[in-house]
DNA sequence: GGCTGGTATCAGTACCGGGTGATGTGAGAG
DNA sequence: CTCTCACATCACCCGGTACTGATACCAGCC
């Protein structure tokens, strides 16, 4: 059982902005603009979080014409989940397991 | 289907020391002097962390005499993990949902 | 060609949050 | 009671990072 969680995935998730960018696209597929206007955040900043999405995996870009759309990859969600999963699980079983006081 | 994650809770979790402490306290409860011999983190640093955690409501104390125990809430972090799930889902069934170009 | 609109990059700033040292508190041991 | 130890709280410094404005880039339209 591996019971360790990428520490670098969350704390990309760790951001509101970021995570409201993550939560719009498990809905659908949406480019700059969409989300400009979803989010009422200013473009430059939806672009430097984008690019922390897209440099850390999360999102894949998919260029159309002069937008760019963004997709969100569902099995880095996924297995992110599972390790967290783990780590529940883990816990539950090893609930007892106390180390006697020094 | 709920797919909004609770962000406080990732950011509580988004912190390398935090997600250590988790990790440690997911194998066996422990009590701050553990962590410190564990972690190699000052008492300061781990208590000010650990104060962090029980307000999220992650971890939770059990006095023993001068010590403190710290137990992982399984719960909290199945919850989480729940979350995540439903998002990897929807993105999954919403992959194709693309909106026009605007 | 020039122009416009959509997006990315860069440099600067401001602020939040993690680390640390000093100090407080409270329970046991003597 | 006093002293020690385990832990918590407070005040402060400092570095990373989110936000911004200016600008560069690129594709399509005229």
């Amino acid at each position: 059982m591996m019971t360790s969680v990428d520490t670098d995935l969350i704390r990309v998730l760790a951001d509101p902005l970021r995570l409201q960018i993550v939560t719009l696209l498990a809905k659908e597929t949406l480019c700059t603009s969409h989300l400009v206007e979803e989010t009422g955040a200013r473009q430059t900043n939806l672009s430097n979080h984008l690019r922390v999405l897209r440099e850390a995996g999360v999102v894949e870009t998919e260029p159309c014409g002069r937008f760019t759309y963004y997709k969100l990859r569902p099995d880095v969600i996924a297995q992110l989940a599972g390790q967290f999963t783990d780590l529940a699980e883990s816990a539950r079983t090893a609930a007892e397991n106390k180390r006697a006081c020094p």
